[in-house]
DNA sequence: ATACAATTATTGTATATACAAGATTTTAAA
DNA sequence: TTTAAAATCTTGTATATACAATAATTGTAT
């Protein structure tokens, strides 16, 4: 088993992708979470909560899907913001499906929160700027679709 | 309080810059965790490993603030690594601070898991492209160091 | 009709993450 | 030197995240 060298261990490190990404999303998630912490939520619970108002009762697998998060983790979530009566499950047409409602409380947290929330989107916007912007564009299309010669 | 209107709420949803990085971090955290399961360890787990290689003995605190990890996290990660036996906390210039080493497994588990650790890192740059791949950069240059004229 | 496969969602378990609150130890100030 | 402040880590608590396993229901093939 060939040794790894120390410029290539280096390499690895500050080089390896996942990492990089990991990093600037925790970066950004604390920006988002400080300024969302007045109104009481985090990221992603606000993420979550648009969602549903944005597309009434909806499947928890629809809202999985349309959020590229895992079904599970989604469940998670909305449960603890059950817990708060943000949101509400109700039975779905089939027997084993559910819909995921949002509630009044819901509706008002978003009114409450919106505020901080367009600070917050701004000054990061600025911060990236308009090519910051593009960069997360295109990095979320390259991932989305795969390029296909290879 | 005003209302919030439905296109808006759309743009709230999908134009969420922390919500978009989120979602990028756990895509491309899932492909590398897929080809690094077969060493058995996780992304950070892998980062963190590497960092410890290359810097030899280091306390906590610095260790965190060079993976720009919070000390708290890095803590809980070291804790399950060195239950593993990949690392090990040995005591510090003061009796305060301590040093986190890398064990002979802990090498070992580089070693096996560098091919696959390599192999996905280019699959994943093939699939960024080298603008993909400058975008990355050019996110974290612009969270790192916000714009002076704002 | 019955057995098997597919769908849909939740639970078990484990890691990742971070804020706030300790616990120790050093340093600095009075 | 006694005491307050600073430094250094860990722990308490909570959320985020996901893979594998389970549970329940519906659809399908024989």
């Amino acid at each position: 088993m060939r040794r790894i060298a120390q410029p290539e261990l280096d390499q690895i490190g500050r080089g390896c992708l996942a990492f990089q990404m990991r990093s600037l999303s925790r970066a950004i998630s604390a920006i988002y979470d400080a300024a969302l912490s007045e109104a009481g939520l985090k990221t992603t619970q606000f993420s979550v909560l648009v969602a549903v108002a944005n597309r009434g009762a909806v499947r928890p697998g629809e809202l999985a899907r349309s959020l590229r998060m895992d079904e599970s983790t989604l469940s998670r979530n909305v449960e603890r913001m059950c817990a708060r009566r943000w949101l509400r499950v109700e039975p779905g047409s089939d027997r084993r499906s559910r819909r995921i409602a949002i509630t009044t409380n819901g509706i008002d947290l978003i009114r409450a929160a919106y505020p901080a929330w367009r600070r917050v989107q701004d000054q990061v916007a600025n911060r990236l700027g308009s090519d910051g912007i593009a960069a997360l564009k295109l990095l979320a299309q390259r991932l989305r679709h795969p390029v296909s010669n290879e």
